[in-house]
Parts: C-alpha cells; structure tokens; sequence
DNA sequence: GGATAATGTAGAACAAGTTTCAGACTTGAT
DNA sequence: ATCAAGTCTGAAACTTGTTCTACATTATCC
C-alpha cells in the first residue's frame, strides 16, 4: 500500500467546496510563490492574502499561522516530488545507495529553488506543538519515500525504521545547515552518504 | 589541545570593561530565567532588558536579535555543559558506547529545564545566516564535547568527523522531535542509540 | 424561495521584534 | 581637569504576525 492509499494527502477534514478548494490552492501557490522569491521572511501574510485574493481574516482561516501555511505549502511540494521520484526509481544497487541516490535527487530539486526551501524548512523545525499534526504528515511522507527508495521485499524491521529516522533527521538538519550557509553542497553529499550506510548496518541479511 | 584552549569562548572581540561584561551576565542570565518559565515566546525583548536593568537599545547593541540573544545564551550553558561533563567521564567501553551516554546525560539535563531548552534548541535551527558565526560557534562546542565522550587516541579520520556531523544533525533533529511533542523519550534514546553505530563503523581497526 | 447558519471581506486594532533619536553618562587621551 | 568619542537611556515609531469587528455573500435546509 503506498502513502497515497493510506490518506496521506487529505487529513479528512470536513470537504471543501468547489470555491474553498480553490482558495485554498491559490494561496498554497501564492506562498510558494513569495517564498521562492525571498524565502522565509518574504512570506509576508498579507502578501499572501492579496496575491490569492482573499481577505486576511480568510487566509488565517484556512491557515491558523505563517507556520501552518508554510509546513502546508511544504506537504504540497513533497506530495509532487514523490510523484516524480516514484516515475524514475532510483538504480543503485543496495538500499543505502538508492535511498542516498534519491536523497540527492531531492537536494538538487530543492538547489534549485533555494528559497523556497529556506521557507519551508524553517517553518518546520521551527514549528510548535501547535502544528505537530501537520508536521507529522509531513514526516509521514518523507518516511515514504525513504521506504520507497529502500524498495525492501519484506516490511521493514524494526531496527531499519530506526535508520529512516535517524536519516530523515539527518536530512532536515544537513539542509539547515546548508540553507544557512554554514555547510555546502559538497558537504552535504557526504553527511547522506554517511547516514545511509546506518541501512546497510541494520539490513537483516546481514546483521 | 582543548576546545577552551583553543578561544571557542572568546570570540575575539574589543575587550569590554569590567560593567559591560557585567551587564552582558545580567542580560545572559535573564535570558535564561525567561526562557526556563516559557520558552522561545517568553523571551521578549523588552522583558530581557528590564529583568537585566538595561535599555532595549543596549540589548540590541549587544545581541542584534532575540536569535543572536537566544543563540549565546545557548553558548553559555553548553559551556557550563561541557565543564560538567568533563568531570564525570562517560564509562562505556566502546567509543560508541561513551558518546551515547554522554548525550543521554545532556538530555537528561535538557529535561530538567525543558523550556529553556525549547527556546535554545529552536532558535539554533531558526538561525539565519546572519547569525552563522554564532551557530558556528555553538556547532564547534558540541563537536568538541562529542569528540571528548569518543576518547580517541588518534585525531580523528575524515571518516569520523562525518560520524559525527551526523550525529550532531541527528542530536539537533532529534531535540526538535522531542520538544514539540512529536518524539518521546524513549524514542529520542533509540535515535541516539542507533546513530551512534555509525561510530563503530568509521572506526579505524575495524574499518 | 426564504430563513439561517456558516463563510468571506475590509479594515482597524493589538503584540512583539526591531529601529531610531535626542540627550545623559563613561571613558580614554591629553 | 577637560574634551572628544563612544556608550547608555528612555521613549517613540515602524513592521509584520495575529486577532477582532461589523457587515456582505454564500450555502443549506425546510
């Protein structure tokens, strides 16, 4: 069952009309929008309200803070590249070599859209527990496509879950430091590369 | 050579005399008396400059930014960290083993006051790049901490400085998870455990 | 189709981070 | 001791996220 099947993409919220769906949409690609132009701080929520035209009162709420827009933008974004991800698997020949190989792939997308990714990476390590529902969607997606580049037979063991977050962790925290300009690309490419040998340590053929 | 040794505390500024040093204690200590009751929210500019008897111009000309403020005072305490830490070595056999412990410790410290390290931990991942040097700075400590627990005889290998970049991103993401309420305790452990094998795996003799 | 509850709009108001400024105080050099 | 330069103070102003209010529009149900 892929995450798609499971609902990830609609947290089962009461439906939305035709109208609100559409909204909603134009203000997920206003965000984007302004994000990709100046990253975080340039998301500015009355920009957003008037990019999308809808009035503030409105934008606040679809989204309940700056954060919850940003962490939704985020979902909508990732929703897409695990789509493309998933159209070209990736062909290493172990899983640590797949799911580095796929992790690279994200980062280049991302390299070229730095600004959006400042916005929304900071919005979710920043956010609170107020937006933990939606951050943890969000995780739950990355998790997936994590699994889905390991391409496993069986489930995943218990100790191989631990290695996925122990790499999602090390994902979001290795873009932070990129994104602040205190590590580079190069840097980057090793500090995955190191974390996804932790797969091959916990793959059960072998330990 | 020790981290302290080498001006990790001392960034080299113009010396400042005996009341400015003075009032930056004052400004340090409020800081963390306010984060400790509320955390990042409860750290307010205005509140920091009158618990610390000083002008909110002052404040500013001594910290440009709540982040800078927050970030130094993270500085502080991971030094105070570092001392105690340094007394009790871990006693683990394995390199592995000591780093684990070592982290639990300081997580365990981090439980005691958890709205501190709410504030300290989300403005270091919040961090722009106008506060790298800052980061950098706190960055350094932590490996040097790390590094300590490790208790290699050699200097470490390229490889094992990857190991524990990694371990860092996966201290910080893990902190993170933990402070919104998204990651338990015990999961927190388990990270930390399972990231720490990659230190077995980077070193030498068994390489 | 009309009552009514929910949703959307415009805009003011509020909160907290940040900037600015005029004047008072320190400091360091002469 | 004094002058100049730099620092500190107090207070107001500005910015942007967030909340609130009064009114208009839309959707739903009978």
């Amino acid at each position: 069952m892929t995450a798609e099947a499971k609902g990830v993409t609609t947290p089962a919220s009461p439906p939305l009309t035709e109208r609100q769906e559409a909204r909603r949409r134009r203000i997920l690609h206003a965000s984007a929008q302004l994000a990709s132009r100046g990253g975080f701080d340039a998301v500015q929520m009355r920009e957003v309200a008037e990019s999308s035209s809808v009035a503030l009162g409105t934008l606040y709420r679809y989204f309940p803070s700056k954060v919850h827009l940003l962490v939704a933008t985020m979902q909508d974004q990732l929703q897409h590249m695990h789509a493309t991800l998933r159209k070209r698997p990736p062909a290493g020949d172990d899983p640590a070599a797949r799911v580095a190989e796929t992790l690279m792939r994200a980062f280049r997308a991302l390299q070229r859209e730095p600004h959006l990714a400042d916005a929304m990476v900071r919005a979710l390590t920043f956010a609170d527990r107020s937006v933990s529902p939606e951050v943890d969607t969000v995780s739950r997606l990355t998790t997936a496509i994590i699994l889905d580049a390991m391409g496993l037979e069986a489930p995943p063991t218990a100790e191989q879950l631990s290695a996925v977050r122990v790499i999602e962790h090390t994902w979001h925290s290795a873009l932070i430091t990129w994104l602040s300009g205190r590590a580079s690309i190069a840097q980057v490419k090793i500090d995955i590369e190191t974390v996804c040998r932790l797969i091959d340590l916990t793959s059960p053929e072998k330990a």
